[in-house]
DNA sequence: GAGATTGCATTTTTT
DNA sequence: ATGCAATCTC
């Protein structure tokens, strides 16, 4: 292979990085500064020029889609595939881990993965059978609990409750989750990760075995690790092994859901010798458009820091728009686009952004009306939805009856006869006698322990199951899904829904088995010792599939801010740049989660090529109340001279919508949105109001206080 | 066991 | 407003 190559195309940032002499990497890759490129070529440079076997690289990614994405692009750059090498996602790699090792890592060699659903289920009748009343006590806190505690690494006996009520009883609930799991051999998310990291901190034959394999680690957008995924490349890095990092602190979006971007900075501390690069010039943006980008995030405190730049053109400037209400913005957004279509853009081309999926509905009526084809993202994937996961749990139970999460969605999935209190005393009995639900279930019968009734409607489920594995153990994995979905009459199961509905649930199905017929066994699946069932039954759990959406060859783009994070778009819409809604009300208090809001927007601006345009509205119908609404923090941070305002907003505009002027009124001459001053608390905005007569109550937005609700007879307040 | 009704919370999303 | 889930009723 030509070595310049690698190198031609580069800037000396990017060529430092690919060509740097092994040893610990940070690099600090701004947006659109082609770090999946650097990442891509390093590799190469790796395996062409410093002659490291493909067997020894590790190259660790987030999303299965950049997984596949840089499988394939390494492939397109040494002109061959490079067998050996592991590409995977954190949680991909960890799975692979613990069925090459499932006896030292504790499991039984055909556990299976709870996805978020099944774990929640799980835990929710957990907190349940312990008596714990659901609305003091909701499951969705205990999964929040269990999961935030497994992705820092701690098990139930590194948490320490101290007197507090509330974690103690948490803790107990991970307890009990904890021990189910462990006997029905079930493993969440979380748990990957957890256990695979344990794995080679317990055993030190395989850990020096893997120290010694994997002498170069590569990781993208590092600035999303958890701890506990930190902790797995540290330990695996060693003394010996090398690991290459790339991210971006400015754009960790993800510190909800467990990431740490200190551990950019501890990288430099934890590992020896770090040398930092910064990739700083930016091929995606307009000048302006990195202007305001760099205009924002300086406000973040603590920034690794980054200043990004391009000698490309300067480009037109930000349109800002002020719309009255939320239905204008969406008819202004969706004019715009028309216009962009006229003049001959593609609608590939084009993305409308918002920060909660909730604001799409206008967006996408609008849309319809113009006839504009569009795409939304997000929304329920193919493994997820209901018929599928159905399906599926009869083929967990092909594999292993004791899957008991797959025995309790479908044991009365169709309906055929076993209740609650049925499923109770099984519940009850696998307790008491150590079983599992399927050991209960089969002990109870053979000791006729359940009324007739109930004994005949369970003997029915059992036998199903037995046929099934008896029948089609050897079967290929297609005839096993066909059949387990006949025979278990799963449809049945639909037969009340609307037509619809049922059609497209018996389409999925039909794609399900399609999915089996075409599914070829991986061969790193296959060296890790799995089956065809089993590797199938991994991959949609770990691979959910795609997201789902009107697949139009060439159709404007809707998504949230989050899902937006890695695209680019020549033109790009923000919408809702509205306190409150962007940044988000439940961020604005805490500042980590402020600055959080910011690094989203700075995403969002990043997103876009050439054209930027920027709206949020001065009235807005939210969570079925109107409210007047203040423009972002945000705005205001971007320089105005890049900005292009299309209409200036109205202060103290009153939206002409019918329940706006209701309220007009109910204020006694005092309009949504008026000026006032309060003999102490000072001026402040009208933004809401309540009631009639003397029990009119106004909510003000005080400059000095902030937002009070006032009861107006006696507030005194001054029309300004 | 299923359909109807009422109550409640309500960012962001991957694995 | 809206959707999801728990509770009620037959």
């Amino acid at each position: 292979m030509d070595v310049n190559k690698l190198l031609e195309n580069l800037n000396p940032a990017q060529r430092e990085a690919v060509a740097a002499k092994a040893s610990n990497l940070l690099i600090l890759a701004g947006a659109g500064s082609g770090k999946t490129r650097v990442l891509i070529h390093r590799i190469a440079w790796l395996i062409e020029v410093m002659g490291v076997s493909p067997h020894a690289i590790l190259a660790v990614t987030f999303t299965n889609k950049a997984a596949g994405e840089m499988r394939q692009r390494c492939t397109e750059l040494l002109g061959y595939s490079a067998r050996n090498l592991w590409v995977g996602t954190f949680h991909s790699i960890a799975h692979r881990l613990l069925r090459m090792h499932s006896a030292d890592a504790g499991l039984s060699d055909s556990f299976q993965i709870l996805d978020s659903d099944d774990q929640y289920r799980l835990i929710r009748r957990l907190v349940r059978e312990m008596g714990l009343d659901e609305s003091h006590w909701p499951a969705r806190k205990a999964q929040w609990f269990i999961n935030h505690h497994k992705d820092e690494g701690r098990r139930p006996d590194h948490i320490e409750p101290g007197y507090d009520h509330a974690e103690r009883q948490w803790l107990e609930v991970y307890v009990q989750y904890e021990a189910y799991c462990r006997k029905a051999s079930l493993v969440d998310f979380a748990e990957l990760l957890l256990r695979a990291h344990e794995l080679l901190l317990e055993n030190t034959d395989l850990l020096a075995h893997y120290q010694h394999r994997f002498s170069h680690l590569l990781v993208d957008e590092f600035q999303d690790t958890n701890a506990i995924q930190y902790a797995f490349i540290h330990l695996l890095a060693g003394t010996s092994g090398w690991a290459f990092v790339v991210g971006d602190d400015d754009q960790s979006i993800y510190g909800w859901r467990g990431a740490r971007v200190e551990n950019v900075g501890q990288f430099e501390r934890d590992f020896d010798d770090v040398s930092v690069i910064r990739l700083e010039q930016n091929y995606r943006s307009t000048g302006v458009i990195l202007e305001a980008a760099n205009a924002v995030i300086e406000n973040n405190h603590g920034r690794l820091g980054k200043n990004l730049w391009t000698d490309g053109e300067r480009g037109d400037l930000i349109r800002l728009f002020a719309a009255y209400n939320e239905h204008d913005e969406a008819d202004f957004v969706v004019s715009s686009i028309d216009q962009c279509l006229d003049e001959g853009l593609s609608a590939n081309d084009i993305a409308i952004l918002y920060r909660s999926n909730a604001q799409s509905r206008l967006l996408e009526e609008q849309l319809m009306r113009k006839k504009i084809p569009y795409r939304v993202y997000g929304g329920q994937r193919f493994f997820e939805r209901a018929e599928i996961k159905d399906a599926l749990a009869y083929l967990r139970l092909m594999a292993n009856p004791d899957d008991a999460a797959a025995i309790e969605r479908v044991i009365n999935v169709p309906a055929r006869g076993i209740g609650e209190k049925t499923l109770v005393g099984i519940r009850q009995h696998a307790a008491e006698q150590g079983l599992s639900l399927w050991q209960a279930i089969a002990r109870m019968l053979e000791h006729q322990l359940l009324t007739a009734r109930a004994h005949s409607a369970v003997e029915g489920f059992v036998l199903l199951i037995n046929d099934l594995r008896e029948a089609y153990q050897d079967s290929t994995l297609e005839v096993q899904i066909e059949q387990s979905i006949r025979r278990s009459e799963l449809m049945r199961h639909y037969d009340k829904e609307p037509l619809e509905r049922r059609e497209g649930r018996e389409e999925n199905l039909a794609e399900l088995i399609n999915a089996a017929g075409s599914f070829t066994l991986p061969t790193e699946d296959e060296q890790a010792g799995m089956s065809e069932l089993i590797s199938f039954l991994s991959h949609a759990a770990l691979e959910a599939g795609e997201r789902q959406g009107d697949e139009w060859d060439d159709c404007v783009q809707l998504m949230t801010l989050h899902s937006a994070k890695g695209l680019e778009f020549d033109t790009v819409f923000i919408t809702g740049l509205e306190h409150g809604l962007f940044p988000h009300q439940m961020s604005i208090e805490e500042p980590g989660r402020f600055e959080e809001e910011r690094r989203l927007c700075y995403v969002g601006i990043t997103r876009a090529r050439r054209h930027l345009t920027l709206s949020w509205a001065e009235a807005r119908r939210w969570q079925g109340k109107n409210s007047l609404r203040r423009p972002s923090r945000f705005l205001k941070e971007i320089p105005t001279e890049l900005l292009q305002h299309v209409r200036p907003a109205r202060s103290g505009y009153s939206a002409p919508s019918g329940g706006m002027q209701d309220n007009a009124n109910a204020t006694g001459g005092l309009n949504l949105g008026q000026l006032v001053t309060h003999p102490s608390f000072g001026t402040g905005v009208i933004l809401d109001c309540e009631g009639s007569g003397d029990h009119t109550r106004v909510q003000v937005n005080f400059d000095s206080v902030g937002s009070k609700w006032l009861v107006l007879s006696y507030a005194n307040l001054t029309a300004v």
